[in-house]
DNA sequence: CCCGTGGACGCCCCA
DNA sequence: CGTCCACGGG
């Protein structure tokens, strides 16, 4: 039974938050600006639907921007209701279409356990499909063509309609390319990201009996961030919501930042019209930020012309000024905001209060140098991504194929790993003949022989057929963590790594290791434990799931301005902020400035209580020095409230630099493969030593850091 | 069939 | 400046 009464969770809303939470029928529009309180109406609308409105958990389902969200969300309603909130479907778009799509995809000639491509397998298998077509992959680039491909689906655009609206050759290519790319996918029982939501939306268009029980399983649909949904999703809602109408959505326009993947933010402009009846809120009181900042950014989002009129007010008092600094260089730009950093150090604040945010992942790498030299704990987000990692993509290919032996894409990845001698030219041979005879390449394999492979490799071929099938039988019988650990063994693949002997392959065991671990903390979470499902699971992990809540003193946070959405520092730094980088030259080119003001206005009010925007006039790209003008953002930024300062060279050098932390007394003696501990960053392993005292450690989570000896907190175990 | 190397090309953001 | 991929020698 609820633990809990709406007099005591209706107490700590304001009036307009309270006004969205006891609004439970009809569709309700929710206009949250930035640090609003939406979550907390979010949470709270949910447990008043379960307190106090008589509505089962299975009967809710929440849709959230990110897996992180979804957790965050569940720990919520359950410290309110209890374990009740684990039966509620609180997902991403694509995680929620996943496990409908399990149900439903006998219907459209799927198998249930169907393989999800990442961006890699969706890129290599248009680059397959290319040359199968023989098309020249300098005219047509597979990157691009996919992109095409991808917005086609977002608009839930399928192949036949695609090629009805050719206009140009190029197009035409791009719609042979997308037929056969989906007869590809539909052969090898895979679907890609964009697939997800299309079958979902195909499915309950096409099956009126489907559609009804889904619309009947979700009497209340909650949606996060709809800003950012497309054109797909927003189908969908329609189709889940048509009888009932309870559809509630929270979202700022001002934060529409995904256009580029289909996000359309009509979406939200329009609910009211899409949805008759439509009850509108909007929550414009801020509990974040101080109100220079809210100000600065206030002042940056009123010059885009399509937006509705907000101002958000804040009873957290003026703050501190928004600083605006101009340096020499980006090497300039890093330093300084590694001393101010170590100066909020000194004043109280913890490194995880502290926040760097940035247009493009590649400009975290000098940042990167000068936070390790100065013995700065960091972690970056949306780096390379554990999960793209190859050793863990063998890994996972394996586990695809032997719960799905028709997916191609993996199959391949894994015929000549660890080397077999099954080479690139039996693998065409192999491929030529599986087409020829109209059958999988997992079924060619087990006529290898009248493929025409030579013998050895005839041999390699055959006791590769027979290590899946062997483990596939296998796999019935046992829990995920053990399919993983036994099939990293039975094929080789650790024994050749262990072969290796070197630094980077004991790296990679850990790394799997690590995947082991992975699959049994599933094991503990999950209901109904099973290889596909947790196959589906980790297909749809994101980047900014990874954020941890580290321990002790905390690491400052490197991440781009799209992974911050959705959190809140106590100090945020904005670097980059010049015309080209941001906005960003391209987004210029094609008009989308208005995306790239919302991209600032996100960043901005990220922070609590200190600001600080930064731009170099001079910086390397592509190792060729250039000259950068401002950001008209920073033009756009009103007097009052924000400090701008030019800092040259010699003005503040030394400043804030070794002073703060003193070198170590005892400094350990090191050598390449020693255990090491740093007290934040945990265990390690000693990869590389370089003369002036910088040693690479790779810890236990995967990942690699160059580290000031004379500072960093290392010790030798 | 495997591995090393040099040249071309790229940096946008992502579930 | 890096990285990734294609090609050619072993």
């Amino acid at each position: 039974m609820p633990l809990t009464h709406p007099e005591t969770y209706l107490a700590d809303l304001n009036d307009a938050q309270r006004e969205a939470v006891l609004t439970t029928e009809g569709p309700l529009l929710v206009i949250a600006g930035a640090g609003s309180g939406k979550t907390r109406v979010l949470t709270h609308r949910v447990a008043h639907l379960l307190a106090a409105c008589g509505v089962e958990p299975s009967e809710v389902l929440a849709i959230t921007f990110t897996n992180k969200a979804a957790g965050e969300m569940r720990e919520r309603i359950e410290s309110m209701l209890g374990p009740v909130a684990r039966a509620i479907w609180i997902l991403t778009f694509h995680a929620a279409c996943g496990r409908i799509l399990r149900r439903e995809a006998p219907r459209l000639g799927y198998r249930s356990n169907f393989t999800i491509y990442d961006q890699a397998d969706q890129i290599r298998l248009v680059k397959q499909c290319l040359e199968e077509l023989e098309r020249d992959p300098k005219r047509f680039v597979p990157r691009g063509i996919h992109a095409q491909i991808s917005n086609a689906k977002n608009q839930l655009v399928g192949p036949e309609e695609y090629a009805a609206r050719v206009a140009s050759f190029y197009d035409q290519t791009v719609a042979d390319v997308y037929g056969l790319y989906q007869r590809r996918l539909f052969a090898s029982n895979a679907v890609d990201f964009d697939d997800l939501l299309m079958l979902t939306v195909d499915v309950l268009a096409r099956f009126p009996e489907a559609r009804e029980r889904w619309a009947k399983t979700f009497r209340y649909i909650l949606v996060d961030e709809y800003q950012d949904t497309n054109y797909a999703q927003y189908e969908l809602l329609k189709l889940l919501t048509g009888t009932h109408g309870n559809l509630m959505v929270v979202g700022d326009p001002d934060q529409s930042i995904y256009a580029f993947r289909g996000a359309d933010i009509r979406n939200i402009l329009e609910f009211e019209r899409d949805f008759p009846g439509t009850r509108s809120i909007a929550l414009e009181q801020n509990y974040r930020s101080t109100n220079h900042i809210l100000g600065a950014a206030n002042a940056v989002i009123a010059h885009n012309r399509e937006r509705k009129e907000k101002r958000l007010w804040s009873e957290l008092g003026a703050g501190e000024p928004v600083h605006v600094v101009e340096l020499e260089d980006e090497h300039a730009e890093a330093r300084f905001v590694a001393a101010e950093i170590a100066g909020l150090v000194e004043l109280g604040y913890s490194r995880r209060e502290i926040a760097v945010v940035y247009r493009t992942n590649a400009q975290s790498r000098v940042l990167e140098d000068v936070l390790v030299r100065q013995g700065i704990d960091y972690q970056v987000i949306g780096g390379p991504r554990f999960y793209e990692r190859a050793e863990i993509k063998d890994a996972l290919s394996y586990l695809q194929v032997i719960d799905n032996p028709y997916d191609a894409v993996s199959l391949l990845r894994i015929a000549n790993r660890p080397r077999r001698g099954l080479g690139d030219t039996s693998l065409a041979r192999l491929q030529s003949f599986a087409d020829g005879e109209g059958i999988s390449l997992w079924e060619a394999l087990g006529r290898a022989e009248e493929a025409g492979l030579a013998l050895a490799s005839l041999r390699a071929a055959q006791s590769f057929r027979s290590l899946l099938q062997s483990s596939m039988a296998g796999a019935l019988d046992m829990t995920v963590s053990e399919v993983v650990e036994r099939t990293l063994e039975r094929s080789g693949y650790l024994e050749a790594l262990e072969a290796e002997r070197t630094i980077e392959a004991r790296g990679r065991i850990e790394n799997l290791e690590e995947l082991v671990g992975v699959a049994r903390e599933y094991e503990d979470a999950a209901e109904e434990p099973s290889l596909s499902s947790f196959l589906q699971e980790v297909s749809l992990y994101s980047d900014q799931d990874a954020l941890r809540d580290d321990d002790g003193s905390g690491q400052v946070t490197l991440l781009t301005l799209h992974n911050a959405k959705g959190l809140e520092f106590r100090a945020v730094f904005m670097i980059g902020v010049e015309e080209g980088i941001f906005p960003h030259s391209r987004s210029v080119e094609e008009g989308g400035v208005e995306e790239e003001r919302r991209l600032c206005y996100v960043g901005m009010t990220r922070a609590k209580e200190r600001l600080t925007l930064t731009h170099a006039s001079r910086r390397s790209l592509y190792g060729r020095s250039d000259a950068n003008l401002p950001s008209r953002f920073l033009d756009e930024l009103p007097r009052e409230g924000v400090e701008r300062e030019r800092l040259a060279p010699a003005s503040w050098s030394g400043y804030g630099a070794r002073r703060e932390i003193a070198p170590r007394a005892e400094v350990p003696v090191l050598s390449t493969g020693d255990n090491v501990r740093h007290h934040t960053l945990g265990a390690g392993i000693v990869t590389r030593i370089e003369a002036d005292g910088v040693v690479t450690v790779r810890f236990e989570d995967g990942a690699e850091r160059r580290l000031m000896l004379e500072y960093a907190p290392l010790e030798r175990i």
